[in-house]
DNA sequence: AGGTGCGTACCGAACGTTTGTTACGTACTA
DNA sequence: TAGTACGTAACAAACGTTCGGTACGCACCT
């Protein structure tokens, strides 16, 4: 079930989720939809809980010490670097339309939002523990900077893969988290 | 008519532009629409149009001078700041999904990214002739990095306006950019 | 000057398709 | 027997699209 809503969210998008593209995914009927899910707002919010699911047990790269290495590696492992990882974001960046049209989404975008930089917050924190980072820091200031810096090269990444290869991606995070240090 | 488009488009984003939304916006039947569009892919570009427009005469703050102060007023000019600015950030956003089913609406979206780049880059190049910016910055990459960084702020701005209020998005915007300075 | 023809602008209705939803039937299981 | 797990069929609504018809204006002809 969860494996065909995710063919249907990476193949056609959010705004491509349909009760029959989901069924026809798992040669089954719409009956059997309706009876797991009552309502498309059903069917959305189970989807937006496989594309969670997927998203917290991708293959990730551990991050090797805590400080400003466990930040880069936080941060890389979100980067659209594989054609998995781009599908990936562009499932979540698909979501932003009816999350933007639908209050009760757009809060659940924003919690998962605050979720993402409350786990990016102890990497920084302990960057600041290391010296890496200036000790009069604005811990929840430079979370949402390297956060928003992070989905910025995302959506540029997914609307121009060629300008942005893996490797650039990579080379622009490095030069940012280098200049937030200030006194490397 | 690009008024009524515009309105559709601000209220239920692009994935609820239909003929019958416009028409009705504008009083008018679905005839008249099928009379100026041949289809509902030139509806969509002419949306797009239309935002493009709007995006383009939006009330700007012009730029003080070249240099740090011109780059800081030109990427301020697109937060939303404002009730207006953060509808026509909404919009944008919510084209995001289209145009990542759509290889034509991603090309189209891919360029648009690349014209705005371009017209950052001025102001970074002569940010490093001014001094502002060390000389041995990489335009393109700098201009990348402050691109991202500024969607990143439009779109968490955008799913948490308490969170993130004007005068935070400037001050984030603020940080930065004295970060990227380096040598101040 | 006055009729005629024609393109443009638009309405209103209908078409076929796709959507979410509902209802009913059937098989299996406990 | 009761309940769960489906399939099948139909529904109304909304969608993009097509089409016949009307009104208007401008050129042309006599």
């Amino acid at each position: 079930m969860s494996e065909a809503v995710w063919r249907v969210l990476a193949a056609r998008g959010f705004g491509g989720l349909t009760l029959r593209a989901v069924a026809a995914e798992m040669n089954a009927s719409t009956g059997l939809l309706t009876h797991y899910f009552p309502s498309k707002k059903a069917l959305i919010a189970y989807a937006l809980d496989v594309a969670d699911e997927r998203t917290a047990t991708r293959p990730q790269e551990l991050p090797p010490k805590p400080g400003m290495d466990g930040l880069r590696t936080a941060l890389t492992n979100v980067l659209p670097l594989t054609p998995e990882a781009a599908a990936m974001n562009r499932v979540w960046v698909s979501s932003w339309d009816g999350s933007l049209a639908d209050p009760e989404l757009g809060t659940r975008e924003r919690n998962r939002y605050e979720g993402w930089r409350a786990r990016l917050r102890p990497h920084v924190v302990a960057a600041i523990d290391n010296g890496d980072l200036p000790p009069e820091t604005d811990v929840d200031e430079l979370v949402a900077t390297v956060a928003a810096f992070t989905h910025g090269i995302v959506v540029q990444a997914l609307f121009d893969p060629g300008r942005f290869p893996a490797a650039r991606q990579k080379a622009l995070l490095d030069g940012l988290l280098h200049a937030l240090q200030a006194g490397h």
